[in-house]
DNA sequence: CCTCTTTAATTCGAGGCTCGAAAAAAATAG
DNA sequence: CTATTTTTTTCGAGCCTCGAATTAAAGAGG
């Protein structure tokens, strides 16, 4: 609702969809009472609302699934979204990985994919090539009763424009620039979201969590390298240009090691698992680090790091500085939010945890009487999923079926 | 329009009179034709709500300053803001000032008074009934056909709380959390404004050069000490609980110089004025700073850094330094939208500039090539005034000339 | 087995809103 | 003094939500 917007009388009417289409996303099931009382709205606005929604068939009754029987009056009837009214697809990209899944409406998984690829060396057309494939492959085998494709959504490793669908830049592949919206729009005919993984991580725990992960709060990825996801006032941030939020770069020492990224410095460059392998392998902090660590090599420094007071241990101090540090100046900015670690490095909190507390506290201050509200999520990957999935469905919840006028639905030319 | 909300048929109307009074305190004068043009409403509806917005004495006819004449059909007739509807008292509160100013609806300047206070030994009653004092005496002495007194913002340099209208902290006095809005709200009945300094200056950029500062942008204010004012997505960001954008306490160096909040390390330990006084003047860096640092002091330092090469260019650049290096992190996280620098600071940017520009450089990397986009405002009281004003007049008209319906508008029970 | 009670959901009219088309108003041109 | 031109208002159609009344569909009880 901005100031240079000019509000019509059917802009209502789509709200108040968006708000029953939420509700039932949430609690899956429920009646039409049961959705007045938890929207406010009156009795009939929700039936008009409803009626309209089952005859689009975005919604249906579902007889067999009862809510509560055994009461006095007129039973309730159940709502729920319809499954078979679309199909989304999520794609992860991650170093060496692809990973594509079909969900139905109602976010069932409906079919799954992984593919190893070798994405050092693929070029952009490879990479394009090779999830069209996957995604051609599942849709394709998919059940025939299944709602038309409507939406999908990109999760990568890597600097994205949100704006423009493009990942401009990433560390598993040697290109930049890549137009993924542009290319698999156009091939698929529908919308795509595409942004780094973190915003999918953050945009998960929201999903999953409300009552922690409310209006504000981070995801901050710390694994091959660092991301993070930013939820500010109930609504993702993806930046003002780029999809931002970089964390992992913003600069821990003036001129410090060398960070994947080219500059110096960056938390990253220190707290990322290819910085612990770096130091721990007795390489300079200015050496171009590796760029692929593998999961067993991660785990052994750690359990070495445990087990006695050595070069590992020291380099994961280092780590939970910089982190520590990026979350002073964080909490600085924007507010001491909940934060969530996740990923290879939220595994080995233990590790880092009593120097980032160190850092963040500094020594008193004003804004140092709370405590740290940080929880962690050692495995990323069903969270990106997640966050994918519900990026897709929440889409076509609020922009899609939203529209007031149902005659232009796309539902009406589906399937 | 968040997805909890539910939407009503008169919320229409009220965003679309929000939408003509904002077009109308833009540009001044303006006929409903114009404002047919500018808002893209119909020439029914601007009719509508214009003609009630002239009924509730909010807008006036203005028929001697018309637009342009010499035209062929019926003329325009030029609407305007009345400026008697209200009247609105911005207070800025500063290290050893107060500023008080009455404003009318349209923004013309009633009265205006400055009071010089000790604040550093001023308890916050002390503080609070100065500022009484003060709005008191404005108000007595306004001409009687001014409006009544309907907001008031306060503009202190600190921490605040917006949401609970609370000065947290400040360095200007030793009391912490006093409730100005509180306080001002009961005394005068209406709804109060506290924000710190640099939100204000924020919002005065915003309405000065809106081309530029759009959507997203910062204001730096580096004086006394060093504040931010932010604006993400054409909003005013206010943190999530406390008023936040403390680009002034963001980590530099880990364990550095003390700073005035208690800490180690921030950047305005290094980049303030008390800073710059420190070290020129042969202290240690973990030394208390001065309190109060005097303009002609400080100008003294810069103009001898300006001649020679000594420890005060050394003072500047390592300001320069931790300047960039906040900005380094304010763009990893916020991408590098356009930045004002404001206050003393400002007027030596020649000073801090390149070390500036080195560390936001870092050494290349995917996000260097963008330049810099930097401007410098030396003064800045005009800025925090007008921000302030302009926090009132918005006030107005978003919340209180907003609701649609006109019976329970305050106006009506108002003069 | 039939009626009464209770709860759920729909229908209908009132009162908003915006908009397009037509009408009214207020000037200049000739 | 009339025709033309431009601005502004008026009026009806078509949305929307809501409250009240109505209809629908069960269990409770004699």
């Amino acid at each position: 609702m901005f100031l240079d917007e000019i509000a019509r009388p059917d802009d209502v009417r789509r709200q108040n969809r968006r708000l029953v289409l939420a509700t039932l996303r949430r609690h899956g099931l429920l009646s039409r009472t049961d959705i007045v009382a938890q929207t406010g709205l009156s009795p009939s606005t929700v039936s008009a609302i409803t009626t309209a929604l089952i005859a689009e068939g975005i919604i249906a009754e579902s007889r067999d699934g009862d809510i509560i029987a055994n009461r006095r009056g007129r039973p309730q009837v159940a709502l729920t979204l319809s499954p078979a009214v679309a199909t989304v697809a999520t794609v992860e990209l991650a170093l060496n990985l692809v990973h594509a899944v079909l969900f139905d409406y109602k976010g069932q998984m409906i079919a799954e994919e992984f593919h190893r690829v070798s994405t050092l060396d693929a070029k952009s057309d490879d990479l394009i090539r090779s999830i069209c494939l996957m995604l051609d492959n599942l849709l394709e085998s998919r059940p025939p009763n299944a709602g038309r494709l409507m939406h999908i959504s990109m999760g990568v490793q890597g600097v994205t424009d949100a704006a423009r669908a493009t990942m401009l830049w990433s560390p598993i592949t040697p290109d930049s620039n890549i137009s993924f919206g542009d290319a698999l729009s156009k091939r698929y005919g529908v919308a795509v979201a595409v942004a780094n993984d973190c915003n999918m991580i953050a945009e998960a725990l929201r999903w999953i969590d409300p009552e922690h992960y409310a209006e504000d709060f981070a995801a901050i990825l710390l694994s091959h390298g660092i991301g993070m996801g930013l939820y500010l006032k109930g609504k993702p941030f993806l930046g003002a240009h780029s999809s931002a939020a970089e964390f992992g770069h913003m600069l821990h020492v003036p001129n410090g090691a060398l960070c994947r990224c080219g500059r110096h410095g960056c938390i990253e460059a220190y707290a990322s698992d290819y910085a612990i392998l770096r130091r721990t392998s007795g390489q300079d902090e200015k050496d171009q680090p590796a760029q692929d660590v593998d999961a067993a090599t991660y785990n052994e420094i750690a359990n070495r790091a445990r087990t006695r007071d050595g070069e590992e241990r020291a380099a994961f101090r280092k780590a939970g500085q910089a982190i520590g540090s990026g979350l002073r100046s964080l909490y600085s900015l924007i507010d001491p939010i909940p934060v969530a670690l996740v990923g290879s490095g939220a595994a080995v909190f233990d590790l880092i945890e009593d120097e980032l507390r160190d850092v963040v506290s500094g020594t008193s201050g004003w804004g140092a009487a709370q405590e740290l509200n940080i929880r962690c999520y050692p495995d990323e990957h069903p969270l990106i999923l997640q966050g994918c999935m519900m990026t897709s469905l929440l889409h076509l919840d609020t922009q899609v079926f939203a529209p007031g006028d149902a005659s232009d639905t796309p539902i009406k030319r589906a399937i």
